[in-house]
DNA sequence: TGTTGCCTTGACGTCGGCGTCAGGCCGTAG
DNA sequence: CTACGGCCTGACGCCGACGTCAAGGCAACA
């Protein structure tokens, strides 16, 4: 199969195909025209690495798979590397999800302390200590 | 005062300070050598600008609320166009949380799973369907 | 014989938020 | 006089994963 071929069958881009193997990902055997040739065992490699990359994977990431496969391994994932890098991605995840739970709550609590800010002021007191600056600057109207 | 002591003040660079000028975020006046001189205001704007970054928001995001400092609220969030950014910027982390557990899950469970097939075959079958694929092909020993 | 379609290589563009370097001005301290 | 520090502008570099364009080759089909 052609590159073309190969890219539609694994949902990509023929240009993906060939960043791939510039950065030794995916090596392709080539037919009296100069025109890369790939089969079976090459599309589950570029599914494999579609997949992590959905993950959030980075390209680097993926290698120790794609390896594993072109070893001969039915899955990815039967080397110790792979799992190597499933700990680390599962680290990795582990703190963002804080991180931005943490940012999360973060924003959360500024954003009700403005809307109660606003309210009061809406309510209570039209002008306590001098003229009310006037929001967005550049309005359209 | 001028950009080097701005930058220091609000624990940035003079880069990211000429930075945020050339984006129209943070105009500048200039004294006679054509020096840029900020006050206290301005202190103020680029330390808005830090705390939302370290939030995840793009500087494009921090726009509101600086201009909403330049029109003499106290704080940059009292304006309404910043309550829309916080709002988007709520329902952004929520989805991006609820992603990134759910790729959590899958990556666990594929982990999960690596590693009972390993042990399986580490157990029971020393080639139940032909030799073993050998892992790590450019060992370096 | 042209036209389409797929393929090739090479190289520059994208996005964000700056870092870093080059070349030069101005004022001050030794 | 010279060195140094801080400032100026302009421009290229960086990272990742490609997109996009240019210029050309080769095969099939009308």
């Amino acid at each position: 199969m052609r590159i073309g071929e190969l890219a539609a069958e694994a949902g990509t881009t023929t240009r993906a195909l060939r960043y791939y193997e510039s950065r030794g990902l995916l090596p392709a055997r080539r037919d009296g025209n100069g025109h890369r040739t790939y089969d079976e065992r090459d599309l589950a490699q570029v599914r494999q690495i579609r997949t992590l990359q959905d993950f959030g994977f980075g390209l680097e990431e993926t290698r120790p798979f794609v390896e594993c496969l072109r070893a001969g391994h039915a899955e990815g994932d039967s080397c110790p590397a792979s799992l190597v890098v499933y700990r680390r991605k599962l680290e990795e995840l582990d703190s963002m999800i804080e991180r931005l739970g943490a940012v999360r709550e973060k924003v959360a609590r500024q954003l009700a302390r403005a809307e109660r800010a606003r309210d009061e002021l809406a309510a209570g007191a039209p002008a306590p200590g001098g003229p009310e600056p006037v929001c967005e600057l550049g309005g359209r109207g």
